[in-house]
DNA sequence: CATTTAACTGAACGCCTGTTCATTTGGGAA
DNA sequence: TTCCCAAATGAACAGGCGTTCAGTTAAATG
């Protein structure tokens, strides 16, 4: 046996990424073999090879790709108007863009360690995009008195950390829909930065 | 050769845990071999054995001893007093208990999908204990009129999320000394459960 | 329909894996 | 000082690892 009746690198490629986003994100990057993504597509593992250089290249390529669809998103999403507004968009929009991808989130977030030096830095460095993309509009909030915040650094890596939280525990049937979380979120992040305070000290 | 001058099990067994420790933080539990464990402490991957009886037993005892060390520490440090007292005790206690931890910390968040699903268990229930201690603190500040907080559960695992993720970038030499990121975190958490609103509204 | 090319097999490579065990040696007690 | 046991060694086991490649088969091209 051969190639297979239907087969095509169009079809075959996205399946193996997909075997091996769902492996990886269940397993860890060290503890799946190229033969285990490879029997997941029903392949001998030689085959592989066809859409990866090696296996370190895979880990790579999934984390990019996850990376450049994350930012290209925020992007499309973007939206214009003061601090809050911008911080409701992006609290919204992390939401959103993360929940249906626990897989890709949890691979992202665990196999930073198992990238070369070089990956790795170029993983970072996009991810750095995406901080700082928060970071300017809190920056913003604080300059026009609307947040509250010690440390506009510190606060944008806590509030992602808070929101990313979520993928830990999320489950598609459970207890609360996307949208309550939506709102329940926003509301811990527009406290944490202290817009709820400013808003109720201006009723006065 | 065989036995070392000057060897214990007293001296080795910890040797050996560190080491194990620092390698699958480093590298992760799949990607770290009883042999280089075994180098780390200069002796041969069959010595190991007289510590732990395989590998996984190793990572478990690991998770184990970190949980319990934090409950048991946690209940040293316990508080008595109003939900906003005991809120601030919580959160300089989980700073300053996790800070000096970060290889524990990684550890235990990242290797729990390489437990077996008894030991996962077990280490699931440890966790929870802790949870339910915050929450326990959340819900009464919640009934006093002291928080402002939509979803108590949800609530607990954003502010532990928050918090633990400073373990993901603290470094002891950087720009913020511990008494700095207690000060910063717990205005943070502040704000998010709703008290320093409600504080500055008795203001008016 | 003939030919080329893309997709895949299956075997092989050297190396590493967790674990076991007979054997050896040092430490502590009698 | 003799004895016993704790604490190691180092070789061996069967099996899995990432990767390569000559060979085979289906699809695409003309």
């Amino acid at each position: 046996m051969a190639r297979k009746t239907g087969s095509h690198s169009d079809i075959t490629g996205p399946r193996v990424r997909d075997a091996a986003i769902s492996l990886i994100a269940e397993k860890g990057f060290a503890a799946v073999s190229m033969r285990q993504i490879a029997a997941a597509v029903d392949m001998q593992a030689g085959a592989l090879y066809n859409y990866t250089a090696d296996k370190q290249s895979l880990l790579f390529d999934l984390m990019r790709t996850h990376m450049e669809e994350l930012l290209e998103a925020r992007a499309e999403a973007a939206v214009t108007g003061d601090a809050l507004t911008r911080l409701e968009a992006f609290t919204r929009f992390h939401i959103r863009f993360h929940l249906p991808r626990s897989r890709e989130v949890f691979l992202s977030y665990m196999e930073l360690r198992n990238l070369t030096p070089e990956n790795f830095a170029g993983i970072e460095r996009l991810r750095k995009v995406y901080e700082d993309d928060l970071e300017a509009i809190l920056i913003d909030g604080q300059r026009a008195g609307v947040f509250k915040i010690a440390d506009t650094k510190i606060a944008t890596l806590a509030l992602i950390a808070m929101l990313t939280g979520i993928s830990n525990w999320y489950r598609p049937d459970g207890r609360l829909s996307i949208d309550r979380i939506e709102e329940i979120y926003w509301a811990l992040v527009q406290n944490a930065v202290g817009a709820a305070e400013i808003a109720a000290t201006a009723a006065e």
